[in-house]
DNA sequence: ATACCGACCTGTCAGC
DNA sequence: TGCTGACAGGTCGGTA
């Protein structure tokens, strides 16, 4: 589901809402685990943390634990712990009443001291929870931060399709399938070009396209598919605005061509053959 | 080192 | 009605 733009909206609706709230205790579901620490390391870091910061690094979501009872005395890993949630395709962080009903596929529930809880919502199970002691850094490069020179640099010598750089969360994070389809059309550049084939122009073009196609996408509060829904239960309004992604068949809104879709490495590709070289 | 491909899960929808 | 297969916003680990 969540691709940067919907990570960064949900980030913020949880910042507005949990900011200062602090964990007192957490339930964690059986099953197959979807956590990356162990379920006990979890519960330990969580639980009497309060909730300094909610940020969006790449398309995970960051919570900045200060730790608020440390028994004997606090240590450096302590004061920075750090919450990673990773909601996969179709996970979601709510803020509920503890009496609101507790959907099917809750997997964690986080209890605050405000008496709201914080639940963790995942049907496909794709999603991650894990804690992180230092500084967490998944690696790549933030696109909205993105200056030319390094942007270029990603993709240097490789023969891989631009669309599927573009998904490598190791070059470039948080760009996923939607806004990998709509920052190529932008670009005017074809999602199975070689990456090393892109001339300086065309990155320049690109990296303005994926850049104008995040803000705006964060600035309409993402896409919907089929059922993101922000921390507030509200829907984004972006997938109004995609002018590829799932318009298999459709006229290219520029120059009226049909919209082809191919596969790439497993994942659906849209573009117009006429605007796209 | 790099690049595909299936696996991981559940749900939904189209077609028969 | 119900079965089957394709597909879905993402990543990971094994293999070539």
């Amino acid at each position: 589901m969540p691709e940067l733009p919907e990570v960064e909206t949900i980030a913020r609706g949880l910042a507005k809402r949990v900011t200062g709230d602090v964990i007192e205790s957490v339930w964690l579901g059986e099953k197959p685990e979807p956590l990356k620490s162990s379920a006990r390391e979890i519960a330990a870091v969580l639980e009497h943390s309060r909730i300094a910061a909610v940020r969006r690094v790449g398309k995970h979501i960051v919570f900045d634990l200060e730790r608020k009872r440390v028994r004997p005395t606090p240590t450096k890993a302590d004061a920075k712990a750090q919450w990673i949630v990773h909601l996969g395709m179709t996970g979601r962080l709510q803020v509920s009443e503890p009496r609101a009903e507790i959907l099917k596929h809750t997997h964690a529930i986080a209890k605050l001291a405000s008496g709201r809880e914080l639940r963790f919502v995942d049907p496909r199970r794709l999603g991650r929870l894990s804690v992180v002691a230092g500084l967490f850094d998944p690696g790549g490069l933030e696109p909205l931060e993105a200056d030319l020179e390094r942007f270029i640099a990603l993709f240097r010598g490789r023969k891989t399709p631009i669309k599927s750089a573009l998904l490598n969360q190791k070059l470039l994070r948080g760009v996923g399938n939607i806004y990998a389809d709509e920052s190529l059309f932008r670009a005017g550049i074809r999602p199975r070009r070689r990456a090393s084939a892109i001339t300086r122009d065309q990155f320049a073009k690109l990296l303005g396209s994926v850049k104008a196609v995040l803000k705006e996408a964060i600035a309409l509060g993402g896409s919907s598919i089929s059922d993101y829904v922000d921390a507030d239960g509200e829907e984004g309004f972006f997938q109004l605005q995609h002018r590829v992604y799932g318009r298999e068949g459709e006229p290219c809104l520029v120059c009226k061509t049909p919209i082809k879709r191919i596969v790439i490495t497993g994942r659906s590709s849209h573009y117009c053959p006429k605007c796209q070289k």
